[in-house]
DNA sequence: TGTACATCAGTGAACGCGCGTTCACTGATGTAC
DNA sequence: TGTACATCAGTGAACGCGCGTTCACTGATGTAC
């Protein structure tokens, strides 16, 4: 039995969902909450059926009633905290203004960096190695968030493009050069965008990742006291070298 | 008894080192060899003490003759994997002229994102996840290495320096931003470097490593069909980011 | 409102696995006289 | 050259651990008449 006890004076009034669908809703949001705070303190390795099993006053197998097995577990926690970044980075997008593309995209890379450092196992579980023995199923384990964040990195270039684009006016990338399930996306988002752009958008998200995961494995540590500066840095020389006008 | 039988025909004139210390040595070496190419192939997780024994036909407490634990292993092996990667990008810097920054910055940037390739597992033990149950010894597992790869980062930043310092004239950084340790070695090598300078080498250094990383740990691939022709973009521009003359 | 049945979340014991590590030991190699 | 002893690389069995997964089961909850 779950150590978590339902209210029981829920009104069973309201449409559908019967009291047992609710619990078995209930039970199996718990059981992801448990494995992310399990990662979150151990490490993707910290994922683990009895663990979880532990932590919530059950036995293990019982997680079996709910997760057909411990790949399936896993898979659904990389889409959740995939999911979870994606949120972030897109909020912030949308949180400053339209007009002042710099601040845009310095608010989606703070919120980058940010968000991988409150959850650096989260960031681990996504961009690092996989959990120990996790076979992740075809198609990959999260297709959809990793476009959604891959969209955002292209709405950063889109952004700058105007700006920019006089720098690359001899590149020699072409549509064959992209994966072709990113440019279904891509493409009718920003129909107005070369292939110089989406390249530009990869290297941004190079950038980016660079710093912030020697910093979450703390690579970065070791060399500097202070990552952010850097980080700041490296954000305000990206924005001059794109050429895009500050202020709004 | 190690599945290697010494040639009996050494000739054992010459000082020194008598057979046993000879075997020791080479047993030694064997077991490393064995540890590195499990990591080839099955990742930083298959390293551990049975299956290297079962690979050598020895019991695996025979290893504890060579290694007190595992733990002593698996630095050494950090250790030696960061001395090859160090060896492979000094030796491209080297090999380049020296009167052609770019060329040099560029052979030190393919040699590394080459070597990762090569060496994909080796990459994830320095950089990534710690191998599970790793518990690094005080004073990080590799400095010795770490610190070459980073003088090599700084001597890139120094190349470049002359050509480029005009874009910093407003750093704000100065040396109480940096760890002690590093400066140590990085300032007598380069005495008229500003700090600016050192943050322009750890920037460059997150350039790189994002875009080897996402390559190695598969990112990239569903992304991009060549990632190749995206870090050679990405290196153009920062040779001319950096303002540095091309040719020589 | 009461009874008979179906559902199903969870238990408890067990399986087989690979792991790091410890222990007492054996047998070959090297060394001192 | 021969013998007695020390060294030490390796064995083989065992310990205790945590893991994913399977199995037959129990007992409470919900449903149909």
């Amino acid at each position: 039995m779950p150590v978590v006890t339902v209210t029981g004076s829920v009104g069973s009034a309201g449409g559908g969902k019967g009291r047992r669908e609710r619990l078995r809703a209930e039970t199996t949001a718990e059981i992801k909450k448990v494995a992310l705070a399990l990662m979150a303190s151990g490490g993707p390795d910290a994922i683990t059926l009895r663990a979880i099993a532990r932590e919530m006053g059950m036995t293990a197998n019982a997680i079996y009633g709910y997760f057909p097995a411990r790949d399936d577990l896993v898979t659904t926690l990389i889409n959740d905290v995939y999911t979870a970044l994606a949120d972030a980075v897109d909020a912030a997008w949308e949180a400053a203004p339209v007009t002042d593309p710099a601040a845009r995209i310095e608010a989606w890379a703070n919120a980058f960096r940010t968000w991988a450092l409150v959850n650096p196992q989260g960031f681990r579980l996504i961009y690092g190695d996989p959990v120990p023995g996790y076979q992740a199923p075809e198609g990959g384990p999260a297709p959809d968030a990793a476009r959604r964040v891959c969209t955002g990195l292209t709405a950063l270039a889109a952004a700058a493009w105007p700006h920019t684009q006089h720098l690359y006016e001899g590149s020699t990338f072409d549509w064959s050069d992209f994966d072709p399930g990113l440019l279904d996306k891509v493409r009718p988002a920003f129909p107005d965008l070369p292939p110089a752009a989406v390249a530009l958008a990869l290297r941004m998200w190079g950038h980016l990742h660079g710093l912030v995961s020697l910093e979450v494995y703390g690579h970065l540590r070791t060399q500097t006291t202070s990552p952010q500066k850097l980080f700041l840095e490296e954000l305000g020389q990206l924005i001059k070298m794109l050429g895009i006008p500050r202020g709004r």
